[in-house]
DNA sequence: TGACAAATGCGACTAATTCGCATTAACAAG
DNA sequence: CTTGTTAATGCGAATTAGTCGCATTTGTCA
C-alpha cells in the first residue's frame, strides 16, 4: 500500500517541504502513520508509535496530528461519539461511512460528494475550508 | 418561524406520539429549543430553560436530547471543536455549513447531498441510517 | 388510587484533549 | 563546528463535554 520510497527520509522531506521542524518524533509518528491502512485514533497512533521510538508522549501525538492538520497533509474524521481518527492526506479523495454494526470505518471512493458540496457551498457565496462527514450506515 | 399552533400542547402530544412519558422538564426543553432559530448547544438550551423551569438540571437537558434523537424528533450536529448543537428535526431537509471566520452555522438548502450519500452507500451495499454533515468554508 | 417503571437532580466521575512549564533540541547564521 | 533563538517535547495537572449512580419524585395505566 505504502510505496518502497516512502520511506523515513521521505517523511523528512514532507515535514521540511511543510516548513515544519524535523523533530525524531514527527518522523516516527508519521511513519507509524503511513503504514497504517485504516484510520488510527491517537491512542492507536500512540501506541504503535512507541514500538518504534519510546520517546514519543501522548501530548506529542495529538500536537504532531494538530500541526499536520493545519499543514494540510494530515486528515482528521471526527466522530460522533469516539475519539477523533487520522489518515494521511489521501492523494485519492474519499469520504467515509460508518457501519453502525461493526463500527468499521468504511472509505467511499470518488469526489462526488466533495464536488458537489463545493458547488453547492459556492452557491451560497462560500469556498470549503474542509468539510466533515459522517455517514452512519447499515449494510442491506 | 414557529406554526402558532404548535404550542405546549402540541409538543406534549410529539412527545406521547412517540412513546415518550411527558415531564414538565421535557416540554419546556422542546418548547425552547422549537422557539429558537439558531442551533443551540446543550449549555445554550439549559440557560435558556432555566429562564421557563428552573428544575431542569444539566443532565436532563443530555438525557432528553439523547432520548429526542433516538425518537428522531431532534437532529445533533456533531462540531469538529465544539460542543455538539442540536435542531428539530427539520421537514425540509438540509445540511450546514459554519463559517470560519464567524462560526455562524448557516443552513444548505436542499436534498442533493442526502440524495447522493444515498445513491453512493448503497452502491458499496449499505443504506443510510444518519448523516452528519457539517462544511467549513470562508466567505469568497 | 396505587403500583411500578421511568425520569429527575445532584454531584461524582470519565474520557478526550489541552495547557503550563521547565528542559531539550532543530536549525540558521556565523 | 559552535552558538543563539525559538520551537518542540515530556510530564502531569487542568479543562471540558458528556455520563452515571443513586436516592427521590412522578408519569402512566390498570
Amino acid at each position: 500500500m505504502v510505496s518502497a520510497l516512502n520511506n523515513g527520509l521521505d517523511y523528512r522531506q514532507m515535514l521540511r517541504d511543510a516548513g515544519l521542524r524535523v523533530t525524531p518524533q514527527r518522523a516516527s509518528i508519521v511513519t507509524i502513520l503511513s503504514e497504517t491502512d485504516d484510520h488510527p485514533s491517537v491512542e492507536d497512533l500512540y501506541e504503535k508509535t512507541r514500538t518504534l521510538d519510546d520517546t514519543v508522549s501522548v501530548a506529542t501525538v495529538y500536537r504532531t496530528m494538530s500541526v499536520l492538520e493545519n499543514a494540510g497533509l494530515v486528515r482528521k474524521l471526527v466522530m460522533d461519539d469516539a475519539p477523533a481518527r487520522y489518515e494521511m492526506m489521501p492523494q485519492t479523495d474519499h469520504d467515509h461511512l460508518v457501519d453502525v454494526e461493526s463500527g468499521d470505518l468504511v472509505e467511499i471512493p470518488g469526489t462526488e460528494i466533495a464536488e458537489l458540496m463545493g458547488r453547492v457551498a459556492s452557491e451560497l457565496g462560500y469556498h470549503i475550508v474542509s468539510h466533515h462527514t459522517v455517514i452512519r450506515a447499515r449494510k442491506v
